[in-house]
DNA sequence: GGATAAACGGACTTGCGAGTCTAATATCAT
DNA sequence: ATGATATTAGACTCGCAAGTCCGTTTATCC
């Protein structure tokens, strides 16, 4: 709810990536593996992310995405803006086209600390965190996997 | 980019109801004059919030809806509740089925900060601090138009 | 150079939220 | 009673986000 399915899947795709192979080539079939991932959209969303400077792209065998930054230097600021735009978040909470101090709108100053609670959540949460949180719940899954038999598929 | 379009409507509507007239019943026309909200569809949102048992309706002359409670007894939460169901809040917020403490997001940690701060405005924020808000700026824009002689069309 | 393997590009389909429209129904005033 | 006035109900349209598909292009390997 707070980002577009899009985005969503930008995010959780970027996190892969940044497990799987931190530098370096990943075809999205590879990084859709055991995700409900629609690995074509993504491959047209992947597309955009190239555009955006996020990602560097190479076709042919060994080729697929990679991060173009470290991924401590990709905050979710930067995908949610590439994908979304950030000024969605900028925007009056009720949607009307003026709305600022001067004309404020019912919600406007009892929204603000939620507004700034987000922006600091997006510029403060870097791809190096979330791929770290993602590496620990995977290898948790992999765990439970090995005693059940039962393969898991997330991300 | 908090609540979709509907509820956006949903809420201007009710606060503009509650300074209208706090009690008693209001037309759709009266409602949504001088505003950009769509008649026809707030209409059909306001069915819903009878069902809701946020509004009362009644028919024929003299009728229109209003506020099955007092201002002060409506919080955001129940508006937003009604239209969009709380439970998107409460989701996971990069769209995982599967997301809690066991099998985390890759943000789940980072975003709990946030998602306390959005709840903690939905229950606060009340519907007679919306009307009072904007209560204030219909004031203001009121003065403005006779001054200058143009129509302001806003809420 | 031919086969293969990947992204690229765009056309196309689908589903759903948003918005419109019209007929039905209930209520009030005279 | 009758006409005016309001919600009610639901079918319908529209536009866009989401998702699919396939031919093209570019790179690599043998």
């Amino acid at each position: 709810m707070l980002y577009s399915t899009t985005c969503s899947y930008a995010i959780r795709a970027l996190a892969r990536l940044a497990v799987i192979r931190p530098e370096g080539y990943v075809r999205i079939t590879e990084l859709c593996e055991g995700t409900d991932l629609p690995s074509h959209f993504l491959a047209k969303i992947f597309r955009d992310l190239v555009g955006a400077g996020l990602l560097t792209s190479a076709k042919g065998r060994g080729g697929g995405f990679a991060l173009a930054k470290r991924p401590n230097e990709v905050r979710l600021y930067d995908i949610v803006d590439a994908v979304d735009g950030i000024k969605a978040y900028s925007q009056c909470v009720v949607g009307l086209a003026k709305c600022d101090a001067t004309q404020p709108c019912p919600q406007h100053d009892y929204f603000l600390p939620v507004r700034k609670e987000i922006i600091a959540y997006l510029e403060s949460t870097t791809l190096d965190q979330m791929s770290e949180a993602l590496a620990k719940k995977m290898e948790i899954l992999a765990l439970a996997e090995r005693s059940s038999d039962l393969p898991v598929v997330s991300d």
